[in-house]
DNA sequence: ATGAAAGCGCTAACAC
DNA sequence: GTGTTAGCGCTTTCAT
C-alpha cells in the first residue's frame, strides 16, 4: 500500500504538503495540488486511518454493546444511531453480550483498547462500579434502554414502570385477574421496573400476585417458550386467563408455547406484550402491546454523543432522557366482563 | 490514558520489557513481571490497539458489507462469521448498503482506509471492475450470497437456480400454472439466477411466462408490498393462483398485500418463498419455502478468511463454496388437481 | 506556500 | 533477561 511519503516523492513535494492537499485544511498552490492528486491517482493511494487515528487520538468509531443483536429492538436502536453518527463520519462496531456481565465487560475493555470515540451500551450489569472504572480510564459511554444508579453517564431510557402499569391496568379493565407474567432477569433495570408496574397495577385493583403464574429468565424467545410451556403444564387445571410478556421475543416464545399446548389466543389465554413482536401485521391475533420507539431511542443517543464529541462537552452529571412509547390496543385480549 | 512508557517508568524497566510482559511472547524474570503488573494495575493501563495496529500492520477487524443489515438473513450470516472469527480475536464492523452500488463502494473504500484485515461482502454491484481495483489496492475480500464473474476472490453462495427450479417445480406439481414472481433487482446475481430457475421450470412444463404477473424491485418488504398490491389491482379479474417471492422480506410484503386485498392464503392465492419469513412458527398458513442455511454460510466465510489470514495464503484463483438449502413443504400451497 | 522534523504508542531487531 | 532504538504513517509546529 502506498504511503504519503511515496506520494510526496512522486509529486516532488514534502509529506506536509501532501497532507495539506489531502485534508484541504491549509492553503496550497494549484500546482502542488495537481501534482499531488496525480500521484495519488497513479499510486492508488488511500489514507491509512490507523496512522491518522494514532496521531489525532481519534478513531471515528462508535462501539455498540447490546445483549442481543438479533433482537429487532436493538437492531432498530442501531439503525437510529447509525443514521445520525454516519453523517459525521463515524462507523459502528456491533457487539452482543448475550446478557452475560463478564462478556459485557470483556467487550467494553476491548472497545476501550480499540480507542473507540464513544460506546453506546445497553447493559446487563447488576452493579455500576466496574463500569465507572472504565469511564475513569477514559472511555466515553452513553447508556440506553437500561438504567444504572450512581453512574456518571447520560441515559436514554423508557418509562418502563408506568408503561407496564398502563398495559396491565388495561388488561384488568377487560376483566382479567389471573394475569401471569413472563419476565427477564431481575437484575436488569428494565425487568425490575416492568415488574413493579405490573405489581402496582395488581395492587391498585386488589388483585393478589400469583407466584405460580410468574416465570423469569433471559429476555429470549426460547427461554420464554420453555418457561411458559412448563408453567402451563403445572397449572393445567387452573390456567391464567392472560399472560403478560415483558419483551418482544418473550411474547413470541409464549405464543408458540400456548399454541403448542393446544390453547387458543385469546379465547383460552389472552396476551399482552411489552414491545411489538416481529411482523405484527402477519400474526393473528394482532397483539396488544407497548410500542417502543427504539429507532428514536437510537437517534437520541446518537445526537447526544455527537454533541459531546463535537463540542467536547465532558460530562458533569448525568442527563436522563425518556423516550415515549404508546399502548396499542389490538385484539389479543379477550373481554371477560 | 496511561502509556507503555509511563508503565515502564513506574516499574523501573524499559518499554521493551513492558511489551514483553504484556504480550508474554518473550521470557522475562518473575521480578520484572510483578513490577510491570503492579504498575499496569496502578495506572489502569490499557493497550492502545491503534498504535499496535499501526506497528504490526494488523487491525483484527473484519468488515461486513451487506445490502440490508436488518434482514434476519444477513444478520444470521453476521452471527455465523462472528462466531468463528471472534475465537481468533477479530471484531466485526457492520455496514449496510441499501442495495446502492455507490454506497457499497464508498463503504468498501472506508473499510480499506480503516485497514480492516478482511471484508465479507454481499454485493449489489453489477460489474466487478471497481471491486477488482480495491482488491489490487490490497483489500482482502470474500464474497457471500452473491456471485460476480471475473473476480479473483473466494465465494460462498447458494445454488440459486436449482433451488428456485425445485420450488417452482413443486408448485407446478400441485397443479398451478398461473404463477407470478416477485423478484429483486435483475442486476444482482441472486435475482437473475432465481429468475432463470423459475423460467426453466415453467418451460419444462410448457407453461408460458406471463409478464403481467411478474414484478421486480429491491429485495425489501415495502417494495414487494407495493408491487404486489398494484399487480393484484391490475389483474383483479384474472389473478394468478400462486405468487412466488424470491426472498424472505418480499414474501412478507406480498402476504400483507394479498391479505389487504381481502384475499386468502392459500385459498385464493398460494405462496411459495425463497427463504423463510421471520417467525415462521407464528404465521398462518405456514409458508412452503427454500430454507436457507445462512448461519452456515457465515461460518463458512469465517473459516475461509481465517484460513487465509492465519496461514497467509494469498489468493491464486477463486474457490466457490456452495451452501446447501432445503425445500420445506408446509401448507401455503393449495392443491389444484 | 512549503519543508524539516518531532512525536502519537507501540514492537522487535540488535546489542549486551 | 533486558535496554536502546528505529520506525510503522500520519499531522502539525516552527521556520523560512
Amino acid at each position: 500500500m502506498a504511503t504519503i511519503k511515496q506520494v510526496a516523492a512522486l509529486a516532488n513535494v514534502s509529506t506536509a504538503t501532501v497532507s495539506r492537499v489531502l485534508n484541504g485544511n491549509y492553503p496550497v498552490s494549484k500546482e502542488a495540488f495537481d501534482h499531488v492528486m496525480d500521484a495519488v491517482e497513479q499510486l492508488g493511494y488511500r489514507t491509512n486511518q490507523i496512522a491518522k487515528s494514532l496521531k489525532m487520538n481519534k478513531t471515528f468509531m462508535i462501539g455498540l454493546v447490546v445483549p442481543d443483536i438479533s433482537n429487532p429492538y436493538f437492531m432498530e436502536i442501531a439503525r437510529g444511531i447509525e443514521q445520525v453518527v454516519s453523517r459525521y463520519g463515524y462507523s459502528l462496531i456491533f457487539c452482543s453480550t448475550d446478557e452475560e456481565p463478564e462478556k459485557e465487560l470483556r467487550l467494553l475493555r476491548l472497545l476501550n483498547e480499540k480507542r473507540v470515540d464513544f460506546v453506546v451500551l445497553a447493559s446487563s450489569l447488576k452493579e455500576a462500579d466496574l463500569l465507572q472504572q472504565l469511564i475513569d480510564q477514559g472511555l466515553n459511554i452513553i447508556v440506553v434502554d437500561t438504567y444504572l444508579p450512581n453512574l456518571k453517564v447520560d441515559f436514554v431510557v423508557e418509562d418502563n414502570e408506568n408503561l407496564s402499569y398502563k398495559i396491565v391496568d388495561y388488561a384488568i379493565s377487560q376483566g382479567h385477574t389471573k394475569i401471569g407474567i413472563v419476565n427477564g432477569i431481575m437484575d436488569i433495570s428494565t425487568a425490575k421496573e416492568r415488574n413493579s408496574g405490573y405489581l402496582k397495577a395488581l395492587e391498585d385493583h386488589q388483585i393478589s400476585f400469583e407466584e405460580r403464574y410468574s416465570v423469569n429468565g433471559g429476555y429470549y424467545r426460547d427461554i420464554a417458550y420453555q418457561n411458559v410451556k412448563q408453567m402451563i403444564q403445572r397449572n393445567r387445571h387452573d390456567l391464567p386467563t392472560m399472560i403478560y410478556a415483558t419483551n418482544n421475543q418473550m411474547t413470541e416464545g409464549a405464543m408458540i408455547a400456548i399454541r403448542e399446548a393446544g390453547l387458543r389466543i385469546p379465547e383460552d389465554i389472552s396476551i399482552i406484550s411489552y414491545g411489538d413482536i416481529t411482523l405484527p401485521q402477519l400474526v393473528e391475533p394482532r397483539i396488544t402491546a407497548i410500542q417502543q420507539n427504539s429507532r428514536v431511542m437510537g437517534e437520541k443517543a446518537g445526537e447526544i454523543l455527537i454533541n459531546r464529541l463535537e463540542n467536547k462537552r465532558s460530562i458533569i452529571e448525568s442527563d436522563i432522557y425518556v423516550i415515549s412509547s404508546d399502548l396499542i390496543v389490538r385484539n389479543s385480549v379477550r373481554r371477560l366482563t
